[in-house]
DNA sequence: TTGTAATTTTGTAACGATTTCAAATTTATA
DNA sequence: TATAAATTTGAAATCGTTACAAAATTACAA
């Protein structure tokens, strides 16, 4: 059976096509999307397509934990197919979002949460400046000492 | 001199008023309050105030680090005026937000990001459900179980 | 099959958070 | 005191998201 559909099933989702689509996407796209690029990606392939559907998906996906939401950029929410856990860091120049393993950050499964909370979902998040922005500010700041 | 003015001095921030009463109210306030938390309790008491400053302020202090942000809700983005490194809860019913101490997590400052990235903030986020809420959602089970 | 109910999708309109922008005000400095 | 710089303000525009009711599709029982 189709990985995708699969995966729907695993989370109890009735696969329509719409749905099937927009996993599909999330699956196959690891550059943690918004809901607009899921939206213009799609819609030009099924042009019958709605914005409502994608939120709607998203959000029922969301319910069933078959995604994982980033909520590292405070502009929009992004999406993560891939709910293995891993951590993120966001360039706050690019705004970029890259993967970043979990391995090395020491973090573990239990955080010193009151008595009574039920911890369902960790989030990880860094920012800062990829490499490509970063050379960008060290050439600005060098020259804007240069012409001081 | 005021904790506060300090707190902006510190972080090369001229104490207007508005910025003043902005950083004091995060400051005293650990409920990790919205902008319009921030604009409705201070424009009570200041009634020039406007959004707008509050929306300037902030983005101001952000990027001085003299605050937090937090992004732990895709609906609606938090602030806080403790700066000092710890962790977030939110409960996925109520959408209170609380502190978590880092201690217990293993959390270290050392993620392997790319070669040439530059790591600025860490941002550790749990969500689930709070202990009143848990409560309830048990109880609701339980009667659902019940009439079955 | 066929009819009926339940589910899902769709498009429009409304909503709410945030940004833009230019004018008004305040503060710093010569 | 005059002038420039910084800050605040309010209105309008923008953008992401939600509400809602109609249309389309799918599931199921007769």
């Amino acid at each position: 059976m189709d990985f995708v559909v699969e995966h729907l099933k695993d989370h109890g989702i009735r696969p329509s096509v719409q749905r099937v689509a927009i996993m599909r996407y999330l699956m196959e796209h690891c550059s943690h999307p918004t809901v607009d690029d899921i939206y213009r990606d799609l819609h030009a392939m099924m042009p019958t397509l709605s914005r409502t559907t994608v939120y709607n998906t998203l959000s029922l996906l969301e319910g069933k934990d078959a995604l994982s939401v980033l909520t590292i950029d405070s502009r929009n929410v992004h999406y993560d197919g891939d709910v293995k856990p891993h951590a993120h860091f966001m360039c706050r120049e690019c705004r970029r979002i890259f993967d970043v393993p979990l391995a090395g950050t020491g973090l573990n499964g239990s955080p010193a949460t009151p008595d009574g909370f039920k911890v369902e979902h960790t989030h990880l998040y860094y920012d800062g400046l990829c490499d490509r922005c970063r050379e960008e500010e060290d050439a600005a700041l060098a020259k804007e000492t240069y012409f001081i």
